[in-house]
DNA sequence: CGCGACGTTGATTTGCCTCAACGATTGTGG
DNA sequence: CCACAATCGTTGAGGCAAATCAACGTCGCG
């Protein structure tokens, strides 16, 4: 939990009793390679925050293909924020990509926190400040770019990225087929 | 002003003396039809707050289109968050759809708002929150659906919408080109 | 060792783009 | 208030990027 504390301690100060009152309403779970955290149809009140590993976001099309919206890795919040936001049932899974270390806050806690230490409004209000940036940029490169654009510019700005997930889910993450990655890496495209 | 005070109402209780502050930061700008907020290139230190008509977020593609990001109408803030966030240049433009009342919030503003009315933290954390949840439905949209049923997701679920844009916009924000828009609309396809 | 998950390759198809030319509608200055 | 331009929308022909389908390697793991 020392990456949680660590990451807040970035944009706000908590005394000691608060981060214990935090770290006392947030739990631990330990995600095996392709465990899920939250299953579409299931209710999404949880956050997730990555001490460790990588998780991802995505969504089983209605043709019945998996589309990946996110990866994260560590010091990332993750959820389907809709569902959370909303007190709704989730359309999206979230999964491991890897083995990984995950502190989990259910949203009554969060209110429960928010309301003892109103110092976290401005701790999430940053958080999500960045989130909403990085959407916007994530829509203007699926955007803007063309397929092997989007590979490359992948492969050129997070290059471990594409080292540590599997292709198939890289291609989802891409919006394009698992095939036609591979012919862009054999050059054959 | 008052639809941004009824708004922020609806998520935290100012007080008189607070309204009174918060509105002394908050500038307010009639913007004429196609007019410019915010221009790629520029510094976006500025947040918008539609509080009459309707705005929308657009880049320009390496090759020459645009492409509307977003739109946003009554009761929605909106800006480049990526630029607002880290101080940098603006990698968007903000535009007048229709002729419009707008609140503006510089960042430097923002920042003594939020210092001095720190209940501002949550209400900017809500509308973050929902902000996030809509941006992951609107990539959802994009990953799953064809051209065709983008627009006919959003003829049902936004048919006001539909009317009261420009057609060239909103194929760009469907992402497809403006003919074939005109295609779909007359049943060819 | 054998099976399932992951990756590759080529042939074929298709959804949507591009380009070009032409209507319709709106706006503007004489 | 009309003429004319600019903006916006329509239509069709042709082309291409990427999907789909199918078959076959390969690796890791129970």
């Amino acid at each position: 939990m020392q990456n949680l504390l660590e990451h807040i301690d970035k944009f706000v100060s908590l005394d000691e009793s608060e981060k214990e009152l935090l770290l006392s309403r947030i739990s631990y779970v330990e995600a095996r390679k392709k465990q899920f955290l939250l299953e579409a149809g299931k209710p999404g009140y949880k956050l997730f925050f990555v001490l460790k590993g990588c998780l991802r976001l995505y969504l089983i099309t209605p043709k019945g293909n998996e589309q990946t919206h996110q990866f994260v890795i560590e010091n990332w919040w993750m959820t389907d924020y809709l569902a959370f936001h909303n007190d709704s049932v989730s359309g999206f899974y979230v999964q491991a990509v890897e083995r990984s270390e995950v502190a989990v806050l259910q949203k009554s806690d969060m209110d429960f926190l928010l309301e003892k230490i109103p110092k976290l409004e401005r701790y999430f209000r940053l958080c999500y400040q960045k989130a909403v940036g990085a959407a916007q940029k994530r829509i203007s490169y699926l955007f803007s770019l063309s397929a092997e654009e989007r590979f490359h510019n992948m492969n050129d700005k997070f290059p471990e990225f594409v080292q540590r997930v599997p292709q198939y889910m890289l291609a989802s993450y891409l919006d394009f087929s698992a095939e036609f990655l591979s012919k862009i890496r054999a050059g054959k495209v």
